[in-house]
DNA sequence: GTCATATATTTGCCTTGACAAATATTTTTC
DNA sequence: GAAAAATATTTGTCAAGGCAAATATATGAC
């Protein structure tokens, strides 16, 4: 008996797996910029500080859902960034088991610094989209984390 | 002097946050269905399976590149998967440095009873987009990567 | 108010994947 | 055709992230 995949000679690539793909991409295209601006830090370091400088000062629990991270992994980024002096834990005003982590001066001078590969990597993925075609795919990609989220 | 996030509120996530956000919902799921289901397979163990399954047997190194991990994850991923049964390493007959990697029966048998958890994934997943609007997804998704891997 | 439950952070443990080195073989160059 | 460069696989080493347990505090039920 031949196996069921005999009958198949090509079969295009999921969404799941497309989408996997362009991470995977995206984030070597960052890393490779980051490194060229003479930027030393990784892809998740990355995003936590993109997320401080934009949204400003939260908590470590906060943030770490903002980019996915898992809790603990979240707290050896925090020493490593902190350690760096990037950024600062404060105690949390409202609520004493949490921090309020925020960027310093020099965690802000340096996201001012990666900004512009950020915007680069963002505008080289989607150069091939017109200005339709980017809102399109980001509204479509928004409602599939949306349905993905509110799971029936 | 205030840092530079002091004016802003809010903003958008950008395209590549989202696309790192939906990734990570999509692996959740289907790792979820896939237990569900009574088969005990990581994401990527999923994805090679499913490739073999798909395409038919190729090396490791194709393997690989078409799962986008490193070749010597490959090898202890291979290690694991043929140590259960699912998949064999066979000489290959052009190249005796490489080999021919092939699903067992076991492996094509476990694959088809992990099919149907694929296609509620990514159901559920582009549930909130008409057929129209899946098919630009996935345009889109294609060109972004294509932009990506052909680098100015 | 008190107790049970939920949440925030930290730490230990373990798995996974990236990178580099080693070996075997193929392909290219001259 | 021999030397050099490239490619396939394996193994060692290391960093990063997930999960679970421990601790501290907050929130909700009664």
């Amino acid at each position: 008996m031949s196996p069921s995949h005999a009958s198949i000679s090509y079969q295009q690539d999921s969404i799941g797996v497309l989408i996997g793909l362009v991470r995977g991409e995206l984030v070597r295209a960052m890393e490779a910029e980051l490194q060229a601006s003479g930027v030393d830090l990784r892809f998740t370091q990355f995003l936590i500080l993109k997320r401080l400088a934009l949204i400003g000062p939260m908590s470590a629990s906060e943030l770490a859902r903002a980019v996915e991270l898992d809790g603990g992994a979240m707290t050896r980024q925090l020493d490593q960034l902190e350690g760096r002096g990037l950024l600062r834990r404060q105690p949390h005003e409202q609520d004493r088991r949490a921090l309020r982590i925020e960027l310093t001066e020099l965690g802000d001078a340096t996201w001012r610094q990666m900004t512009p590969c950020n915007d680069r990597v963002l505008e080289a993925a989607q150069r091939a989209l017109d200005a339709t075609e980017r809102e399109q795919l980001r509204d479509y990609l928004e409602r599939v984390l949306k349905a993905l989220r509110d799971k029936p």
